[in-house]
DNA sequence: AAATAATGACACTGTCCCGTATCATTGTAT
DNA sequence: ATACAATGATACGGGACAGTGTCATTATTT
């Protein structure tokens, strides 16, 4: 086992003991699960401590036992937790070309990369967290897609709308969850969205796309 | 962590001791690896414990540290032995369609799959396995891919190999890679083949694509 | 044949970490 | 006010596992 050279998440300014006001209690538990990923993200699961995850979130292993039970509980809520966040990023009102500039962007990011990992590493023993980050995940991403599609491809936009999103994703995505590239920029998110379209002969209107200047 | 039920891979019919011969030794090393990835599905590369590695290839825990050095030793070994094996899957005179079907059957395997997942598991402490995989699998896929569409479309092949791969992937083998759905059967590898050339308008041509009764 | 090398079987030490207990401290309930 | 609940700090028992040591056993080398 590597051994543990770094002194984790420099611990927080020492909270005062003894039983917490309301307000503060609610927003603890909050504060672990934010803090929890990073830990996660940098030990693993397995090697991830519970003594870690206290001490990032600023609390003792007493209050991780109290609020979640155990390690197992942490991961769990903390996927949900996220799992929600990501499909909760749609301004609504937008082209399907800045839906999928967003959605390339996102999925590229350091945080959803590295949940996607934990949750498809630990697949076998937490399938029902497998489950939940892909309704709330590729699930809605596709159906939103679809959406827009039905406007300008009424006949195969069921059928398009996976493969547009695999497309944005494309082989980058394939290489950034074995860690191969860096996140991407919002710059080439919108270049790489264009090309999946234009892949699929979804490119804006010939006059939208002429040349600007 | 969780408590370990089952008895392992049942204990082999007891090896004789002493020194082995040396067509034995040989392939005594190998089939440990082969065992191993057994090992590392079942309880994950951090709680596989070396004397599960052990018992799974017929040998003791001595005997892995002087053949690997330790856990990690066998991991990156076992690795980069499939890694090999991974793209050595091509009869080399059939068509694209026969080679996408291919790739769309392997890939969807339970064996690479699960390879898959722990290299994307372990991607941050080894991430030269992760280069490896990823060599021997998607680049060299993606490159016999661009040979064959040589052929058919000169002009954009280069540009066009990475999105049919992933095409060929699709949507599906995310689901199959968070566990969500069971392997692909070869009738429906070859489906999701054909739909895949269709969608970026490479099917057959109308003769062949003609009823055949 | 004698020495050496590799292995199985087994024991053993040290370490790590889980989960709980104890006590002081501070907010909450009544 | 007074009892109670939740927390921090700390300690601690127990289990699991890494990695090594020892000895018997069997090939290989010379």
């Amino acid at each position: 086992m590597a051994a543990r050279t770094v002194q984790d998440t420099a611990a927080h300014p020492a909270r005062k003991r003894g039983r917490p006001t309301a307000d503060e209690r609610a927003s603890r538990r909050q504060h672990v699960l934010d803090e929890a990923l990073g830990v996660f993200l940098e030990h693993g699961y397995a090697n991830a401590t519970v003594e870690q995850l206290a001490r990032a979130g600023g609390v003792t292993k007493r209050t991780i036992y109290a609020y979640f039970g155990d390690k197992a509980g942490v991961f769990s809520e903390m996927v949900r937790s996220l799992a929600t966040t990501v499909s909760s990023l749609a301004p609504d009102g937008d082209t399907l070309e800045s839906l999928a500039t967003r959605i390339v962007y996102r999925l590229h990011s350091a945080e959803l990369v590295g949940l996607h990992r934990l949750v498809i590493a630990e697949s076998m023993r937490f399938p029902e967290l497998a489950q939940t980050l892909h309704d709330n995940g590729d699930a809605r991403h596709i159906a939103r897609l679809a959406e827009h599609l039905a406007d300008e491809r009424p006949a195969d936009a069921a059928g398009l709308a996976p493969s547009l999103f695999i497309l944005l994703l494309g082989e980058e995505h394939r290489k950034r969850l074995l860690g191969l590239v860096p996140a991407i920029s919002e710059e080439s998110a919108h270049t790489h969205a264009q090309a999946a379209l234009a892949t699929l002969g979804l490119e804006r209107s010939p006059l939208a796309a002429m040349p600007l200047d």
